[in-house]
DNA sequence: GAGTACATGTAATTAGTTACATGATTGA
DNA sequence: TCAATCATGTAACTAATTACATGTACTC
C-alpha cells in the first residue's frame, strides 16, 4: 500500500525538509504514535520519490561545506498525495501483539509470574500515558478548530491517549482477575 | 524476535496440530486478536522448528491417501517456548495506523470528506465489537478462574474489546470535533 | 459431477530492522 | 578537543504478503 510513501509526500507537503528531519517527524515527534521508520528506510524511498517524479530536492550549505537535501513536492507529488488522503479503506487489520500472544498462553504460568509480568507492562504503560497527557496539557489549552493546522497533531495525540487508557484498562482488569 | 515461532510453538504445545489448523488459529480463531500469518509463512517456519529440533511430526492418512502432517513438540521445543513465556520484555512499538496517518493529515480535507472516512471506519470498527461481544456473551457466563485452559482465551477476547472500545470512542471524538 | 474445504508447498516481491560506513557541525 | 548531534548513505538480513502450483476429500 505504499503508506510510507504517502507518510513522507504528507511531511514533504507540509513544508520543505530534510531526510534528517523526516526521520526526527518519524521518531521523536506526534507521528511516532502512528508510524515510525528508521532513516535506512527514509533515504531509499526519498530516492525512489524523486526518482517517480514525486518530490525533488535541492542542496543547501550548512556550515562550511556540509551538504543537506531539502524536499519540496511536486505537483504530481500533490496530487498523488491528495488522491490517496482522501480515499476510504477498509480498517486496518489488527495489529500483532506480543504482549497478548504471551497472555494467551498465561494458564501456563504461575499466577505470581505473570503478574509481574502485567505489573511490568502496567507501569511501562502508565509513564507513556502520563507523558502523552503532559504533551497534551503543554500544547492545548482548548482543542483547535477543524481545518487549523494544529487539528491533525491534536486529534492522533487524542488517539494515542485514548489506546493507551484503554490499554491500561485492560491489564487493571487482568491483575484483577489473578488477585 | 521470532515471535511467529513461539505463536507456533504455543499452539502446537497444547495439542498435536497439523499446519493447516495451525493456519485456522492465525485468521478465524481468538488468535487472530493479535496474530496474523498465512499458509505461505506458516510451512516455512514448521520446517525451521523440525530442523532446530523443536518440533517433531507424523504422517497421518485421511481417506484414502491424502498426506497430513501431524506436529508433536520436542522436550526442547517445550523448554524453549516456556523460557519465552516467562520473559519480561519491553512493551512493543506503538503499531503503525493508517487510518490515524490520513486523520494526521485530514486538515487538508474538507469537513464533509473526513466526515465520510470517520463514519466508515465507526461501521466498521462497530460492526467488529458487536462480533466480539457475542461471541463474549455466546462463549462465557462468568469469567473462567486463572489457570484454567479457557483464561487465557478469555482475557485476549477482553484485551480486544478494550482495544476496540478505546477505538470506538476516539472515533466519536473525531466526529464530534468536525460537527 | 461440481463446488467447497482440506492440505501442503514454493517463488517473487515488499516492508522493515540491524549493522556497516562516513564525514561535518556545534557547543562545552 | 571531545562528545553529541547533524547528515546521508548502503548491505545483509528478517518478516510478511501475494502469487503460483498441486492434489485430495467431502457433501450436495
Amino acid at each position: 500500500m505504499r503508506e510510507l510513501k504517502y507518510a513522507i509526500l504528507g511531511l514533504v507537503n507540509s513544508r520543505p525538509i530534510t531526510g534528517y528531519d523526516i526521520m526526527k517527524e518519524f521518531n521523536e515527534r506526534t507521528m511516532s504514535n502512528f508510524w515510525r521508520a528508521k532513516h535506512s528506510q527514509i533515504y531509499p524511498e526519498l530516492q525512489k520519490l524523486v526518482a517517480e517524479g514525486a518530490l525533488e530536492y535541492e542542496i543547501v550549505i550548512q556550515g562550511r561545506k556540509m551538504e543537506k537535501k531539502l524536499y519540496h513536492i511536486t505537483e504530481k507529488g500533490k496530487k498523488d498525495f491528495l488522491q490517496w488522503l482522501c480515499k476510504d479503506e477498509p480498517i486496518s487489520e489488527t495489529p500483532k501483539d506480543p504482549f497478548r500472544l504471551r497472555s494467551y498462553f498465561c494458564p501456563l504460568l504461575s499466577a505470581s509470574q505473570y503478574r509481574r509480568l502485567l505489573e511490568s507492562q502496567l507501569s511501562q504503560h502508565q509513564a507513556k500515558y502520563d507523558l502523552l497527557s503532559q504533551t497534551m496539557q503543554e500544547n492545548y489549552t482548548a482543542p483547535p478548530a477543524f481545518g487549523t493546522d494544529s487539528f491533525g497533531d491534536y486529534i492522533v495525540l487524542e488517539g494515542a491517549l485514548h489506546r493507551e487508557r484503554g490499554q491500561l484498562e485492560w491489564l487493571h482488569r487482568c491483575l484483577q482477575f489473578i488477585g
